[in-house]
DNA sequence: ATGATAATGATAATACACTATCATTAGAAA
DNA sequence: TTTCTAATGATAGTGTATTATCATTATCAT
């Protein structure tokens, strides 16, 4: 992570054209649109690194792999297209989760997954 | 599943007494006090046919193996320990969750998981 | 432009939950 | 009790996402 890479780039630019979370493979297709060749190893390699420095932070659904996203949101949430899999974010936010814990449980955070059709299925 | 078992008996025993959803090695360690030898092999064989036949239900947390529990209550969610990391069931459920979807998709269906301290920890 | 070395790409290796195999054990019908 | 065979337990095998290895390539300070 110290040099700029063709590759690096391409796997960032391909996070934030997206503007949802994608999976590795996912990105190892987008990315490699630009740089034809790019490896999985790659990909993987600089999706660890950015996770670890903050640029991106990792999501994941019930049952899926990981994917990925910039991680200069704030907290929110994700909707998965039962139709195409894929994930979008959801900005708003349910309140009052805490009070359905119940009594002697206290509730730190959540994680809440919407599924439905998307707007193009 | 066309004998009655030993082992069988054990396992749903074991998570009928847990009142909250189990990993298979959960099942294992519990029902293998009542059954001295249980094997993984015959704890996976049965939670597969139970959840088969709708006598359990897998339930999948975000980055987490499958746990089990008997298949026969209604829709609701889940609370993880922060602490002992064990899940614990939620029976209510909040509402007006489909607004929050984007414009043009079509919500049907959501998972909510609460994160915290369980009573015990 | 050159050299040091970080980064890449191909692919072998790993991790690990789960499944298949098969000899042995034990329900349950007769 | 005998017999048939479903079920079990030990363990080898599988599937698959991710990581390590290493020869080669490309970045960038000089």
């Amino acid at each position: 992570m110290e040099r700029s890479t063709r590759q690096r780039s391409a796997i960032k630019e391909a996070l934030q054209n997206a503007g949802r979370p994608l999976l590795a493979q996912e990105v190892l297709d987008l990315a490699g649109q630009t740089v034809p060749g790019l490896g999985i190893a790659t990909v993987y390699r600089n999706l660890k690194a950015m996770v670890e420095d903050g640029t991106l932070r990792q999501v994941v659904l019930p049952g899926e792999n990981p994917r990925f996203e910039l991680g200069n949101h704030g907290h929110h949430h994700h909707f998965q297209c039962n139709q195409c899999q894929k994930v979008f974010d959801i900005h708003s936010c349910p309140s009052n989760l805490a009070m359905l814990a119940p009594k002697g449980f206290r509730v730190e955070d959540h994680d809440l997954t919407l599924y439905g059709r998307c707007k193009d299925c």
